[in-house]
DNA sequence: TAGATACTTGAACAGTTGTTCAAATGTCCA
DNA sequence: TGGACATTTGAACAACTGTTCAAGTATCTA
């Protein structure tokens, strides 16, 4: 029998994470992430919310959402951002129950 | 009954768990942590294995060490790193796996 | 002790990044 | 259409960060 060998961890691998990484390592781009991790929001809603500038906001929220963190959906005059997917949602929840336990 | 409610993300945690993001979001610093993570390594070995200048990896283990990422022990003449312990090592592992499955 | 090996540290530089402000675009309703 | 509301975009700036180079410290051995 062969012995079950992991994959190695590429360098294609690293900054492909990496740039996953460095897009949470900023606290207010984080803070946004949580915010609308459950419930799509507006991006007023999560200015209000975090005290932030809206313009602020909508800059991170692109960045986001070029690394198919978030996703967006527009509703009149507002556009709502959401975790992309269920994936997200429990990679994000899996970290902050990490550094709870901690 | 009551509700089990979630705790909120504070803004401590947010500050917190960015920094943790913020230090593994540079491909150097993320490759240099997973080279030793499943057997500590001397800082010369990690410096060859990724083509690093052995000044470099020492800055980012400083870092690193800094956040109780990875542990340092000499032996000798060596001082050899590896995973603090097997929180962050099933941490950084999960988010490998979660970048392969996307 | 002297020299060789292994690692650390500090200064310095270029490149990147988060934030702000002002202007532009998109959407609805009177 | 015109104006109000919601979001996006671009330019500009200060602050931060990864990297390099040179000099420093620590440890072993001849």
């Amino acid at each position: 029998m062969s012995k079950a060998k992991k994959p190695a961890f590429s360098d294609d691998d690293a900054t492909a994470l990496a740039d996953l990484f460095r897009l949470l390592g900023d606290p207010s781009r984080l803070r946004i992430v949580v915010s609308c991790l459950r419930m799509p929001l507006a991006v007023s809603d999560i200015a209000d919310k975090l005290g932030l500038s809206v313009s602020l906001v909508s800059h991170h929220l692109r960045l986001l959402k070029g690394a198919r963190l978030v996703r967006a959906e527009r509703q009149g005059k507002q556009v709502f951002y959401g975790a992309d997917d269920a994936h997200v949602r429990r990679m994000v929840e899996d970290m902050v129950t990490h550094i709870r336990e901690h």
